[in-house]
DNA sequence: CGGGATCCGGTAAGATACTG
DNA sequence: CAGTATCTTACCGGATCCCG
């Protein structure tokens, strides 16, 4: 998400850049709990192609929220755990919930 | 009771609703500092195109987080403003730009 | 099992012209 | 000034097949 906003520069956009993915939230809301295999995390993000998951994955690695750790075996098994900074995200998720439990 | 096993519910994603859309948040932080009229809006959102404002202010006015109000002169004016719902909104995007700023 | 590669359709977004 | 209308383009996401 590119921003060049000279007249008006918003940091939160920043933030959103990285969260604001179709399914980002969910999974991190998925992984907050516990780390997950790859076919885990499909099961509970529902209707969710394995292929969008794939990149959205990808892109939350690419952006340092979340780690992948391959084990060399077979059948193949991948997990996915929040980092560090992506657990620093928890509780600016908690906020959203709570404005929407509150508000609604 | 339904399980929950195969899914995971993560109400954050209700307040994505509201403002995951491309520009929505930029949009509520130059309404934060005050009313704006359309142009006025479109001037400090340089890359947005006047159609896709238009969607966006749309949908918020929908959300019920902003207000449009049009005054029947010529020129035509109208002004976009905060609701009270949309400016209970504005810790969250603070917080949102708090995280950003001190995880960089 | 956890992907990658490819194709394909729907839709969001951009460009442009027009209007009350 | 604040939008519509229309067309075109880009991208997202689904379906399918394949692989280590």
């Amino acid at each position: 998400m590119k921003n060049n906003l000279n007249h008006a520069y918003c940091p939160a956009i920043e933030t959103m850049a990285l969260i604001g993915g179709r399914w980002k939230v969910i999974i991190l809301h998925v992984l907050s709990k516990q780390a997950r295999r790859f076919g885990e995390i499909n099961v509970r993000v529902p209707s969710i192609s394995r292929k969008v998951l794939t990149e959205q994955l990808r892109e939350l690695e690419a952006d340092g929220l979340i780690s992948r750790k391959q084990y060399k075996e077979l059948p193949p098994r991948v997990e996915y755990a929040l980092t560090e900074y992506g657990q620093s995200l928890c509780p600016l998720l908690a906020y959203m919930a709570a404005w929407h439990k509150e508000k609604v």
